[in-house]
DNA sequence: AGGTCAACCAAGCAAGCGCTAGTGTAAACC
DNA sequence: GGTTTACACTAGCGCTTGCTTGGTTGACCT
């Protein structure tokens, strides 16, 4: 049992959990289950996690560091000013669920099932997460690009943006630069906006 | 084996379960759990439903339900004006997770364990419920009092509202007329709202 | 050649699962 | 007064669960 190591085998056994953990629901989802689509016998899965619950800790640990890097490196490339910040964090957030999306839902929806002690160590990357968009909030506040009390427009937003998991189609016609967009469209006034596209295909 | 009754026994025994649902997740909640919560034995508890299942669906079918009547009160006896609608329609929701918390996080999150007949029936009201909604959002934008795509308000807005079930607390200072007053407010142009608390405690 | 080690397997244990069968009982009805 | 009905019980069947145990394999190092 080594475990803790984090070996290339171990991420790609994680990714391959994260999807079976979408279709199914953890709890649903067995160990033979998750063995079998990673086309080794149950008993052996037990080498590579200490228990089923650390699968599950590392579906989520991996989604959200890697949604914690691209926002990062959004932020790092856009321009300073509150709109094209605001519409960066939109964007990046969006774009995550195209390339990491199992783990996002999974993350989401299966959040609950963690033991205190995973669900501690993980609160704390979500919580930088959530803190990016909190001080990127603030700043459109305060240059009054949007209004509202600091708190709601905060979880507004987190939660407009995290259903979009529940409908958002990749394959469909709209890309995630056109959804940041219309959202950041939709919570600034349409005076502050001079090339606004409210209507699109 | 009379399964199929609305009997009182049985809307409080729905309501239970609910509860138990929310506490532990379906998957993990035990007919075991259930029946003791309900003070019977677990073979008792078959009397009351068909299966587990049925359990599931009778706590979602009772929570929607109760949300799409709350709503269609709610806009029967508000203003026609589009503000007010919306304004009535969001109130109206929030109110519902006062009373109905329960059944309705279920719903959300334990939607996708209900066999196809099960969702199919109860995709219905569902959809009834959001149809209420998306009349008010098309008058809304109609009346030029939001503005963007009718797919994406739609879906944003929902998914600002049905997040709440994650952070809202019924006992904390914010009620749900102050809330829904502030989504409205941060979805329309501050010029068309004269009376903007845009700062509260 | 001998040793190390990650990776895997077969077999199975103890516990728990949803659900059923058959029975008891008190109130309600004809 | 006999039958029906609603509701509860006991006992347990058949199956699945997460996880353990003890052992094998083959690539790599010295």
């Amino acid at each position: 049992m080594n475990v803790v190591n984090e070996s290339p085998r171990r991420k790609e056994l994680t990714r391959l959990a994260a999807q079976l953990f979408v279709q199914e629901g953890f709890d649903r989802t067995t160990v033979r289950m998750l063995a079998h689509e990673m086309g080794i016998k149950s008993g052996s899965l037990f080498h590579h996690f200490r228990d089923k619950q650390e699968i599950l800790a590392a579906v989520i640990e991996e989604g959200t560091q890697n949604a914690l890097t691209i926002a990062r490196r959004a932020l790092g490339r856009c321009d300073t000013t509150p709109e094209a910040r605001l519409h960066a964090m939109a964007r990046a957030h969006l774009e995550t669920l195209l390339t990491d999306r199992n783990a996002h839902v999974v993350a989401l929806y299966e959040w609950r099932r963690l033991d205190p002690e995973a669900r501690d160590h993980l609160s704390h990357l979500r919580d930088a997460y959530e803190a990016l968009w909190e001080e990127v909030i603030d700043e459109a506040l305060d240059a009054g690009l949007i209004h509202g009390d600091r708190f709601l427009v905060s979880r507004f937003v987190m939660g407009a943006l995290n259903w979009t998991v529940r409908w958002y189609d990749p394959e469909g016609p709209r890309t995630p630069e056109e959804l940041a967009r219309e959202l950041i469209a939709m919570l600034t006034s349409p005076v502050t906006l001079p090339s606004s596209a409210s209507t699109m295909v």
